[in-house]
DNA sequence: CTTCCTCCTCTACAGATGTAGAGGACTCTA
DNA sequence: TAGAGTCCTCTACATCTGTAGAGGAGGAAG
């Protein structure tokens, strides 16, 4: 399918260079499509951000369903997948960044993630669930930043790994932590 | 000075267009100065990023300074005061997402909170202190993401208010805890 | 075969952008 | 007052960018 072959290479793009490299023709030159291909399909700036955002939200939907057995677990696999997966992950906070002065994004990225953060922390007895989600939701967000472009990018374990997904495991548990 | 001039306009253009929008005249414009000012201190765009770049880290140094006498508070103070001051946060999120892709801004942006946050959990008596005061970093970069541009933005207590620091504050103090 | 329609490629163009340098205004020194 | 040096403004230009539309290739329908 063009469309996605296009969306996909705008993600990357973006991830590589940042909003800045999302041009109708370098989008045009990263598929190996012919100049014009691009515009055809999205025809202003703000469809084809609209066009990748979207992508995104498809490909993360899938991710999220972590397993009630080993909730720490398999978030903490979660996360590191995201972290492998650098550059969808580095879209999604350029994205994310754009979209403040864009608000349009905003409705496409679902927040699920709240709400379900809410559902665990009422699953393991927090007395305020609504805040004990937020403020673990805050910080599975604050994990993989950190590990994806803070400080943690350049010390942490490398992502992929046993070790990454043990660490990642252990501060999921703390945070978890009633 | 006209160099601070410059790089705070750029500041806010960042903020408020994101990268894309840094251009050498917007930052004349924004400035109010003749046009070609900017382009005679930072001939070359990667110059004016890292000059803006470098007034962020400036500005972020002074920040710094946890009271030892009320740890929480003042890291929860610290934090809404950046919420707070929305645009030079958001433009120092735009400005670590760029250094994916440039990496001579990350010596200028120095990463000082580590160590800081190893020496605070050292001091709490943690066991394991550099793990400890990495996942409290995390914790701390994703409360100020989740509220500056995340879920939380929509959802939480007004920056700047009471209720803002009390929240952030019962947040930091759980990260804390051994 | 002809007609129609869709999908794609190519070309056009006004405006923006990065970068350079000429030259004027102003300041300091002697 | 003359000269030198610094700081700033203006203009120039090649290149890139967003957006539009003309027109061709090829398949479907008659």
């Amino acid at each position: 399918m063009r469309r996605d072959l296009i969306t996909d290479a705008a993600i990357q793009l973006v991830a590589e260079q940042g909003m800045r490299g999302l041009t109708h023709r370098a989008v045009d030159r990263r598929a190996g499509l012919p100049e014009g291909s691009t515009s055809a399909y999205f025809r202003t700036r703000k469809a084809l951000i609209e066009g990748f955002v979207e992508r995104l939200a498809d490909q993360e939907q899938r991710d999220i369903t972590p397993d009630p057995d080993d909730v720490a677990g398999s978030i903490a696999r979660t996360i590191d997948s995201w972290l492998v997966e650098r550059n969808r992950t580095l879209a999604r906070y350029a994205a994310m960044l754009e979209a403040t002065h864009h608000p349009e994004l905003k409705s496409i990225m679902v927040h699920s993630p709240r709400e379900q953060a809410t559902a665990i922390a009422k699953m393991l007895g927090h007395e305020d669930p609504e805040r004990a989600g937020a403020h673990f939701t805050a910080f599975l967000e604050g994990l993989l930043f950190y590990r994806l472009v803070g400080a943690g990018s350049t010390v942490g374990p490398a992502p992929g790994t046993e070790e990454s997904v043990r660490d990642l495991k252990a501060a999921v548990e703390k945070a978890l932590r009633p």
